[in-house]
DNA sequence: AACAAAGTGGGAAAAAGTGGGAGAAAGTGG
DNA sequence: CCACTTTCTCCCACTTTTTCCCACTTTGTT
């Protein structure tokens, strides 16, 4: 399970150095490939292998002959790429993925839960609750 | 179970010495490992890992095709970090969580039943009930 | 008063982060 | 189809930060 933020960079060719709390907590026995997806609120999302072969089969199970779904289907696996990470823990961000979520230099890296997610730190700040009291009274609503 | 509260100091490398009759109170059998989270009033909070798992379950099981249950799911996970006790029994509190809860020097370490709760000595006198009286009349208003 | 337990400080070793360069692969043009 | 250029990939080496452990001081107890 992935948890906590921390402030990365992007080097001058486009690597991305992981947290060590977060490389750690990647489930080792899948080897070091990820899937790198350019997901919700233009943030970039990072599955473990297991983890996205479960979205991956919920996808799969589209019906491919109604137009909608397939559309879906399309647009899902367009927006996915393989990346691995090189001896020192990095990875190589493609071009795209960095013009999609905006990604320039600082990137704000956060856990989770089952995913990890990329941020410009601009962005970042206009998709999480910063205030306190509006956190706990969200919690309020959901958890008992 | 957690209760009393007492006046610990983060030293210059940011590290809390946990009073001993707090430490007794954690269960050993899930090693030296606490989750440490940035919690309401800004005081951060500190739980054992079973206490922790039953938060994180409630939390996991949100829509995170959901707009706002995935901003919830976001700002828990980000607030979040695990943490672990050295051989001297204690704890690193990383900068930003130092931040949040305005940690300098002198800390106040509460039991708090199911948690444990740490405070800046001022905020801490903000956040509970000092007159006796007002005490009473909320226990009568919510105990039978 | 002496011993034990708790609290405090510091330093060395290991790990993490960073940058760069050489070789391989891919792409382009003649 | 071959040669040349450019891009990409992989790995090495250095710097900085973090972690871990040891030893000393202080406090409380018998």
């Amino acid at each position: 399970m992935f948890n906590s933020q921390y402030d990365s960079k992007l080097d001058p060719k486009g690597r991305l150095a992981l947290p060590a709390k977060i490389k750690a907590a990647i489930p080792q026995a899948n080897g070091i490939t990820l899937m790198l997806r350019m997901a919700e609120d233009h943030c970039l999302a990072l599955y473990p292998l297991i983890e996205y072969k479960k979205l991956e089969s919920q996808i799969k199970s589209l019906n491919i002959n109604n137009a909608e779904q397939r559309m879906l289907q399309r647009s899902f696996f367009n927006s996915i790429v393989e990346v691995e990470l090189d001896s020192a823990g990095r990875l190589l961000i493609p071009k795209l993925y960095q013009t999609y979520a905006s990604l320039e230099k600082d990137v704000v890296v956060v856990g989770m839960g089952t995913r990890i997610e990329l941020w410009n730190p601009n962005q970042y700040l206009k998709n999480i609750i910063v205030d306190t009291a509006d956190l706990s009274s969200l919690m309020e609503k959901y958890l008992s």
